[in-house]
DNA sequence: CCACATTTGTCCGTATGTATC
DNA sequence: AGATACATACGGACAAATGTG
């Protein structure tokens, strides 16, 4: 079994992490640069994660401001 | 007014194609390879652009193979 | 099975621009 | 003006899948 990409571990931590209530709605999520440190990797799986998140509705995405749960999440 | 980015062009011609019908279900994009030269420019617009394209259901990538109009893409 | 070319996938570092505070 | 934070883009590296011979 392939271990998976490293940006499809930070969406699912992400996911997982609205589903229980730990990140709530309208509740800002690390910079990328605090991202980055967490998970010890360079800003580019950290920025892909986020952009695919905010494609699947679970964030909205502000320049010079962060990332935020969005307001109603999918299931 | 500031200009679009690129890969936002991009996405929006593959759309139009799709829609046009130039461009219809099942038939193989042109390459990233191809793209690339076809918009004079690095690979990173064009594969984010599919990437977006694919999160929105408009085509789907293979590894090894290409991407391809999805079977049934949005309106 | 091996070699090879083609194509997409993942990731890094860097540079520059734009928005917010 | 300065600090912080995200946005766009380039170049490069190596991996993985596919197809052909």
């Amino acid at each position: 079994m392939p271990q998976p990409p490293l940006y499809e571990q930070i969406i699912a931590d992400v996911m997982a992490a609205v589903r229980a209530g730990t990140l709530k709605p309208g509740q800002k999520l690390p910079s990328i640069a605090e991202l980055r440190e967490q998970y010890e990797s360079s800003a580019w799986p950290v920025r892909y994660a986020l952009r695919i998140l905010e494609e699947r509705g679970w964030i909205v995405t502000r320049q010079g401001k962060g990332s935020f749960v969005a307001n109603e999440p999918p299931a």
